[in-house]
DNA sequence: TATGAATGAGGTTTCATTCAT
DNA sequence: CATGAATGAAACCTCATTCAT
């Protein structure tokens, strides 16, 4: 039902009702948004977004699976190199703590609309459909948690199963808040650099990991 | 506008309301409640929660006035009482944080449905409105600083201001993702059981208190 | 989903937009009737429509229902007394045959705008929603071809079985193109009195019934 | 405003868009085709459609018109040539009305779907614009007729007059609910053959003009 | 006070029609 | 001529809010 377009007006418009859509998410969760107000702000009509979209909702999950599709291709290119390389090249746990929290930040940054609208879609839907998704976490985890086995010396924690989650754990939440409530949240932190913020972060889990767990 | 009812039943309907709308909201989000759903789940109707709320929104923030007066109450006490010595009593930094970690995870786990609510709520706003939850916010993040104090020379950090943003934004972010999708997120930490999952929760900020940063 | 409303002005309101439905069905087909215009014509809202009924097909579906529940009662009273006293009072077969074609005209004509909205509602419908309706359809036969048992000397015909189903048939048709264009169709008849009408219509198939196959 | 192509190409597109409405009308009513769905049967733009008709209601009209003028054509001829040739040929009134019987049905059985199309177009227009397809019922009903000049001696009717009136609706209503309603109606008729239901739709008839009215 | 019927603004969706390409 | 993208009016439907009872 959803049409793929090959003609280069359709194409266009396509492109700016995506972007419209994308900027008022910036603003507003997606049931906040009327279908006018897409439209309006792609300066197109609003029966338009019906030759493209079966409706509203399948318009915001074309956008998801585009975000998705942008999330594989980072995930396929990190499956295809050796990421261990990478790790072992900053040199030291620590440094490439740094290198995963400063990029982590970034793409979540970078994608917090969409992070924020993929959170309430899937909140308000049957589990089976959230399970593509878990598969893509599952895959980020593994690229993750490969820094451990490069620098598994440095450990300091027995436990390497629980290591390995709390330490997935830490990096799917820890700026979780920062992309919800950019103007919210704990407003001490947000003055500081993000070059700094990122480099505390990543101290804060080498700790963890360095730290016998008495 | 807000009317403080005085007689009996008043009372009692006005708590049968709060306690189907708190019961719903564990369900879904607020705009996703229709009145009507909350006045049936109440067993009255529609008609008598508007001669106890002005309208919609006015429900939602007696409601978040409610745990906002809650949340003062637990300030209050916190503050009258010295925390210190609770924290000096627990013998440890290690030990302080495993409990300032476990009480914290337990309170939001128990308003985690009213948390979300606030969440939205708040981000729909302009920010004068947030401006008295920052200071709830930030009188709570002294009373958590409070342990840095009784522990500082356990502390391996050299800049106490920045150590001070990063703990008490740790601990504002560390329980988010559980609080916001408990069926979703990190799978991996779910089957956990919660006093092992806080323990290490403490731990990573213990480590990296206890670490120097290099 | 279709509610029973108990309360008084509620009945009104449904009775109201009832009528203002059946009303305009007299003037043309349901799918060129909005919802508004039902509304308006009832001198009630839009929305109270959909306190009533699910939607507007649902609307209809119930002005059917209750029509199917008049005929149904009609039925149960025909099956009730022993309608071969009443064919043998009329007389003759042909008396007999007149009442039934003025019965069936009158009570056609009633529900005519009906019959109308119900033919075009199972037009577009699967044939199993259409099975309970072809049940009544069999009962009213078996009604009508009692008179062929009271009168059976009087019939020419050798294959009864052929007969009753034409004979049936008849009474399905000949009354059709009246109630589909009443304004339509040839007029050269409906400047007859309804009286004669029916009568010659009578005549018609007991002509058939009387004269042997040839 | 509505063309006429005199380009091939142009005549096979409005064949293509004519036959695609037709094979549609089949399945459902006029109101229910859209016009996006008419040209993409037809396997042309909506646009195209658009050089060819006015408007949706005009390309219907002209389909009607296009059967109007089939009707027209078939008048003519039996208007030139000696119908009561024919009628006579049959040798007896009963074969006659069989033929004239056979013939009708195959004709609006051939025609259903338009003859449906008509029947809701006509009943939606004002008066004025079925004056012209009464003058084809006029005419249609002479040619009918001209069999009760050709066999008056067998008729048992006193009144003429009035005979015709119902002779001609008779031949107007009795197909018409197998023409609206192939699959519903009473269903016990539609396992007949046609030729023995057209032969006893004709006795019909037959029994009724050589009774006597009492 | 309590009810739930009634309102109507606002959102979503469809589709006949136009128009740029 | 031909296309199908674009338009926008009009339909359906929901739901916060009011009001008669």
């Amino acid at each position: 039902m959803r049409k793929q377009p090959k003609q280069t007006r359709s194409i266009k418009t396509r492109k700016a009702l995506t972007a419209a859509l994308e900027s008022l998410l910036k603003e507003k969760d997606f049931d906040q948004i009327s279908v006018a107000e897409i439209a309006s702000t792609a300066c197109v009509s609003t029966g338009l977004l019906y030759s493209h979209f079966k409706n509203k909702a399948d318009f915001l999950e074309a956008l998801l699976e585009t975000y998705k599709e942008r999330i594989v291709k980072r995930l396929e290119e990190a499956e295809s190199e050796d990421v261990s390389v990478e790790y072992r090249n900053a040199g030291s746990l620590r440094e490439a703590l740094r290198i995963i929290s400063n990029y982590t930040y970034q793409q979540l940054q970078g994608d917090a609309h969409i992070i924020r609208a993929l959170s309430q879609h899937l909140r308000a839907r049957p589990e089976s459909e959230q399970a593509e998704w878990q598969d893509l976490r599952t895959r980020a985890a593994l690229t993750l948690t490969a820094v451990l086995d490069v620098y598994s010396d440095d450990l300091a924690r027995t436990d390497r199963q629980l290591t390995e989650k709390i330490f997935v754990y830490f990096f799917n939440s820890i700026f979780y808040e920062v992309i919800q409530n950019r103007k919210l949240g704990n407003i001490s932190v947000y003055d500081l650099p993000s070059e700094v913020f990122t480099v505390e972060i990543a101290d804060i889990i080498y700790g963890y990991l360095t730290t016998s767990p008495m």
